[in-house]
DNA sequence: TGAATTACCGACCGATGGGTTGGTAAAACA
DNA sequence: TGTTTTACCAACCCATCGGTCGGTAATTCA
């Protein structure tokens, strides 16, 4: 059953999911369509278990950080490192996740709860704003869009076989907070490893 | 023409382009198919001449930039602030560029000039770093795609109606080069308007 | 061993989609 | 005015697709 919904989500990020039949998924089982249809209800049903996939380890990974007692400006970090981290560990669903934008139900639900994370990621940069941590003079909205704007552009070129996520959630965090300027003097953000 | 054009790839965009089929646009126009089909050669050339477009846009900021004599490092802030420009402007081509992932010839060559333009960045990345413009402790190929991630997702939320995108040019150029910490002493790069 | 469950398949169905054909009405031109 | 070009359309063609149906082989379980 795993088995099935990777075939099919593997199939789904390489030719699109309307370009992609369900003859296509069942043939690369090795079994007929008829056989597929006999272990999942269809199409969609794929596509929703791809989508809870990716939203699930999202939405862990927001929880864990939340939970979290430290600075918003830290927890922002933990945040967008971890959210790097969930990324690379499910990168097919995430794509899939990322690149739905029609109108059925499972993809209106899809950007439904992208949506939300979008609210919380909003939500935390304001708190780090408040208390100081970041730069206030952008809008904490079009800030936290850019931020995982970058964070989700890694399914577009990262893929596993390219050296540990670890070191790549770290390039993202230090670009994200400290940008692209030579680091004259990198401030340690308080020390707890990566962050 | 432009009309045909327009209203195609505005239903590519809300509806996905496998999802779009020739009998919408039509009917968007207000003609019939076969109508259509006596403007257009087919589904395809609609979907290579708004490729066109974006990617038109994007090489020509390119060859400007490449053309003034200044810092490396100045001219990829350029380079940034013109791409979000062209972006806000070409909004709905640029938006279907970077949603092409399929395999038909059109979406290949897609791909290949997006890629190039990826290149372009890269090398002015790699240039800077060698004048000691921006830090050195990030991959010059990495730093790119990040770069140009945060950029081109503006495709995913920005709407023309909100404010200039002037504004939003300076922001993520900002953004990019001096990063979300707060802005202790915003280095002043060279004081040419935005950059 | 016999019954029930599970995995599997070939043939089929209705709908949709890209694209074609063969033609008419209206401009543009001479 | 006659002719050519341009804009337009209804009907049709054929391939593909999501999904179903009726049935068979293998497996599980009692």
């Amino acid at each position: 059953m795993d088995a099935v919904l990777a075939a099919a989500v593997r199939l789904f990020n390489t030719h699109g999911y309307d370009a992609t039949s369900m003859f296509d998924v069942a043939e690369t089982l090795g079994i007929t369509k008829s056989t597929l249809y006999h272990h999942v209800s269809g199409k969609e049903q794929l596509l929703a278990m791809a989508v809870d996939q990716a939203v699930d380890g999202l939405f862990e990974t927001a929880r864990v950080v939340r939970s979290v007692d430290t600075t918003a400006t830290l927890r922002l970090r933990m945040l967008v490192r971890n959210s790097v981290l969930v990324l690379a560990e499910r990168l097919e669903y995430v794509t899939l996740l990322l690149r739905v934008h029609g109108n059925t139900k499972v993809e209106k639900y899809a950007l439904a709860r992208r949506r939300e994370f979008d609210a919380v990621v909003t939500e935390l940069v304001e708190e780090a704003q408040a208390e100081g941590g970041i730069r206030t003079d952008v809008d904490a909205r079009t800030a936290a869009r850019l931020l995982f704007g970058m964070v989700n552009s890694l399914v577009e070129w990262y893929r596993p076989a390219r050296g540990q996520p670890e070191v790549l959630a770290d390039t993202v965090v230090r670009l994200a907070f400290d940008g692209l300027r030579t680091t004259d003097s990198t401030p340690d953000q308080g020390g707890q490893r990566g962050y």
